[in-house]
DNA sequence: TGGGCGCACCTTTTT
DNA sequence: GGTGCGCCCA
């Protein structure tokens, strides 16, 4: 088959330019994937050996996706490459050459929760207060830092406030306790190798002569660590391929850094750079929206995105009332357009920015019999029930990890309580640090003379239950051990005969969890309970099968990146909420969020709705949104509008906010004024006299704070509260009750 | 020592 | 609107 003829001419060119480093540049439809599946069947059919090529992709499913496609190219070969996300591959290389760097091979993989679990254990024991310094905070940075390739002495040298000086402390802590447990967490998979390699530059080697070709999908969402992950490994042969689009860059607060992308050509002066910039996905509007808001972004490298597909249909704006309004209008469109275009629901997706706005997405769908898949959401893994069994699994397979046996010490309740831990935690640290585990203080608990026989002989029992476990671990499978660990815990049993629908639903979870593991084991051979321990730490909710079942997709903007739906819905186009902000609007945030928004827009094939409500509940209370900034980027003339139902209020009838663009930060936020002015609360009346004339938009001034804008109205009466942006210290937000803002 | 209840806090986005 | 934490009582 010859591969080149199935391809534009600039893909042809990509494909083609086997060796040295090449940057593709792909625009949002621009066929990125095909090109990355022909050029790994490119050079399979130009003698380079399956096994020889690395490709690193964004999740899980990414790389399963592109392995199926190659080997629809080239056959079963296609099995030896090496595809997986980055976490997974230098999990994987970390499994065999970890021992060199001090780990144990059956090292634990702490997730955010053990992450934050870890921190706060460690906050206590060195009396950091969290209600001064908050854990997730701390949690944040140190995983910043890690990213950066920042260690924790470097940090506490140029610690600046109190806060960092904290977090110092903490993250050195907190990196031995990873240590002595031998854990490491999602950032030290990616640093850990950093440090092998560095270590050890005979291993460094072994892995360069190994992946002479290496391929990096979404090269834009790359952070420090992987930027020189990818370097090392690409120094011998510099037969590296990155693909990326700066204007899809969307994870930065997870470290992720657009320059990784900007430099390359820096970086590799002899690089070819390819430019995909013909779309194949999208109708001449949806593109043209996408380009108009796009072209907002100062920092953005300036591409022409065109396409041979039809016009189309205009966008349509949808306004409506409030969150339970906007899912009805979305469910009756969905409803409308499959009957009209011949659609089925799997054809359609639902957007939105946070989490939290696809419950009245869900009411709506259900109660019109839509039916619905939510990529992402809860996280399986993540329940209470399946942590705790996985926990048990955890210390089985490695007693050093502390945070796992801290979870089962006493779960289910055995008489375990915090005065024996303390004990017990106090002993193992009168020995050198590292040296007696947490574990190896519960088998030595005869030695601790505070506690009492009947406490020791729990202990005891715990610690030969552990023992027998991982005894049976090399004559039983890895279900079996998990099916009977389930069993003697008896934790099945009691959620069983609870019998309330929570803990029915924990039932079922823990079943489930087993099948995964038979499923585990049925789809690998070699499988072990480290194994499954691994691809359980790894997977993330985006990998989830999309089922094949006919269903609306509903997702985060971030989870829908890389795919397409004909049609597309992007739900809660609200200042505060996309663009989302919780403190200052900041300028680099904000086009991360920009970028966010024509992420969303790209991923529409033929119909694209946008939808804002006047009203919405948020932080369990009501407020007033005004409609999001970036949708009077978009040329109007590729809008169409779409009013909320005419039963509101006389105000609420001049809304649109497209009736006069200027306008569209006084109007509507004159229908919270309002009902400012019309809340019962008589003493309220007397009290704000000003607050009927607080709007979005408006400038006032604060006795400490100065003068500033306000940004959002939200609440009523005496719970009103309006955020404001001052001039000279930032966002506030600010109860009016007791602000006393003066409009100026 | 454990369990139950009430309060405060929060809410991005994820490997 | 949910969850996690702390306090109080049995």
């Amino acid at each position: 088959m010859n591969l080149l003829q199935q391809l534009n001419s600039v893909q042809r060119e990509a494909v083609a330019a086997k060796d040295g480093p090449v940057m593709i540049v792909a625009g949002a439809g621009s066929g990125k994937t095909r090109v990355l599946t022909y050029r790994v069947a490119y050079l399979i059919q130009n003698h380079v050996q399956p096994y020889e090529i690395l490709a690193l992709t964004f999740t899980n499913k990414a790389a399963k996706e592109m392995k199926s496609r190659i080997e629809k190219l080239v056959g079963v070969q296609a099995a030896n490459i090496w595809a997986g996300t980055f976490h997974s591959i230098f999990a994987r290389i970390l499994r065999h050459e970890c021992e060199a760097i001090g780990y144990d091979r059956s090292f634990t993989i702490y997730d955010a929760e053990d992450q934050l679990n870890v921190i706060k254990a460690i906050m206590a024991s060195q009396n950091i207060s969290a209600q001064q310094f908050n854990p997730r905070a701390i949690q944040s940075r140190i995983s910043g830092a890690k990213n950066q390739l920042v260690s924790p002495e470097q940090y506490d040298t140029a610690a600046k406030d109190p806060f960092e000086v904290k977090t110092a402390q903490v993250f050195t802590e907190y990196q031995k306790k990873l240590f002595n447990s031998n854990a490491m967490d999602f950032d030290d998979l990616l640093l850990k190798p950093i440090e092998l390699f560095q270590r050890n530059t005979r291993t460094l080697e072994k892995y360069q002569y190994r992946f002479r070709y290496l391929l990096v999908d979404e090269y834009q969402d790359t952070n420090r660590a992987q930027y020189v992950l990818i370097n090392m490994l690409a120094q011998k042969f510099r037969n590296l391929c990155v693909v990326g689009d700066d204007a899809q860059s969307i994870y930065s607060f997870r470290g992720a850094d657009i320059r990784n992308i900007l430099d390359f050509e820096r970086d590799y002066p002899d690089s070819k750079v390819f430019r995909l910039e013909q779309n194949y996905r999208s109708t001449k509007k949806i593109l043209a929206a996408a380009d108009s808001v796009i072209k907002n972004n100062r920092n953005q490298i300036h591409k022409t995105l065109w396409t041979d597909n039809a016009a189309g249909d205009s966008i349509v704006v949808i306004e409506a009332e409030d969150d339970k309004d906007e899912g009805i209008r979305i469910a009756s469109h969905v409803q409308e357009e499959c009957a009209k275009q011949k659609l089925d629901l799997k054809d359609f997706c639902i957007l939105y920015r946070t989490n939290a706005q696809s419950r009245s997405l869900e009411d709506a769908l259900r109660r019109s019999g839509i039916s619905y898949v939510i990529v992402g959401g809860v996280e399986f893994y993540k329940r209470k029930e399946i942590k705790d069994v996985l926990a048990y699994l955890r210390v089985i397979v490695n007693l050093k990890d502390e945070e796992s046996l801290l979870r089962i010490i006493n779960y289910p309740t055995r008489g375990i309580g915090e005065t024996t831990l303390e004990r017990v935690q106090a002993y193992a640290q009168s020995f050198p640090p590292g040296s007696v585990t947490l574990f190896e203080a519960l088998r030595r608990a005869q030695q601790i003379s505070e506690i009492s026989e009947r406490t020791k002989n729990t202990l005891s029992q715990f610690v030969s239950f552990i023992e027998k476990f991982r005894d049976l671990r090399t004559e039983m499978s890895a279900s079996e051990v998990a099916r009977s660990l389930v069993d003697e815990l008896g934790i099945l049993k009691r959620y069983k005969e609870e019998a309330t629908p929570e803990s029915l639903s924990r039932w079922e979870n823990i079943q489930e969890l087993l099948s995964a593991i038979t499923e585990h084991a049925a789809n690998n051979p070699e499988a072990t309970l480290e194994s499954f321990l691994e691809e359980v730490a790894l997977v993330s909710p985006v990998d989830e099968e999309t089922s094949q079942q006919n269903a609306v997709t509903m997702m985060t903007l971030h989870a829908a990146k890389g795919l397409e739906f004909p049609v597309v819905f992007i739900a809660g186009l609200e200042e505060g909420l996309f663009p989302l902000y919780q403190a200052a609007p900041d300028m680099a945030e904000m086009e991360e969020e920009r970028r966010l928004f024509y992420v969303g827009i790209t991923r529409a094939m033929s119909r694209l709705f946008l939808s804002h409500t006047r009203m919405r509940y948020r932080f369990g209370e009501l407020t007033y949104p005004i409609v999001s900034r970036f949708l009077s980027e978009i040329d109007e003339s590729l809008l169409s509008f779409e009013r909320a139902r005419m039963n509101v209020s006389s105000h609420a009838r001049r809304t649109s906010i497209f009736e006069n663009s200027t306008r569209r930060h006084n109007i509507q936020p004159k229908a919270g004024a309002d009902d400012f002015a019309h809340d019962e609360s008589p003493n309220y009346e007397d009290e704000s006299q000003e607050a009927v004339h607080l709007h979005v938009g408006v400038r006032v001034e604060h006795e400490s704070f100065g003068k500033g804008k306000v940004v959002q109205l939200a609440g009523k009466g005496e719970s009103a509260k309006a955020v404001v942006l001052f001039d000279s210290v930032g966002t506030k937000n600010l109860m009016l009750k007791y602000a006393r803002l003066r409009v100026l």
